[in-house]
DNA sequence: GCCAACGTTGGC
DNA sequence: GCCAACGTTGGC
């Protein structure tokens, strides 16, 4: 399957992928339920996830690709209360949170910005165009995923 | 920095 | 179980 994961650069941004160790990371701090269910649930080995910046300015849009290295685990930070995803009432025999390994594929050439996604006629349907749309992991169909492919290369 | 839209919390 | 209040997200 394919899927978007979002996030902000000014928090983690795909040059800090490609400059993580092995070019893998977790994707930790995922606090909200649907999500939750996605990475726990629906996210399976080499799935392609398309990484998407908001909160970027002219920069907002997906900006390139990663694949699951590794299928939903327990997310380490809700038990650590050092880490702002500290979550006290999640128990370590029964946890609330669940996270996924992704790895660096690509960075695209260009970034492929949100209103570009918006004038797409099948990208426009996206959970990313959607007005309010709040959810920081939406899966995409593979219509979507090649129609991406296809503008980008 | 503003604020609309949304998910979550908690009083009742 | 309802829903007002609140905090957060994210486009602009």
């Amino acid at each position: 399957m394919y899927w978007v994961f979002k996030s902000e650069p000014s928090v983690f941004s795909i040059d800090d992928l490609l400059n993580s160790s092995n070019q893998t990371t977790f994707w930790d701090g995922v606090r909200n339920y649907q999500a939750r269910n996605f990475l726990r649930d629906n996210i399976k080995l080499d799935d392609l996830v398309l990484f998407y910046h908001s909160n970027a300015k002219e920069y907002t849009g997906i900006v390139g690709l990663c694949k699951v290295v590794k299928e939903g685990y327990p997310d380490p930070s809700q038990f650590n209360p050092q880490s702002k995803y500290y979550d006290p009432t999640s128990k370590i025999d029964n946890p609330t949170w669940y996270c996924v390994d992704i790895k660096f594929l690509e960075k695209f050439p260009k970034v492929l910005t949100l209103d570009e996604i918006k004038n797409n006629q099948i990208l426009s349907n996206m959970k990313i165009a959607q007005k309010g749309n709040r959810l920081s992991i939406t899966p995409v169909t593979k219509e979507e995923f090649e129609e991406i492919m296809k503008i980008i290369r």
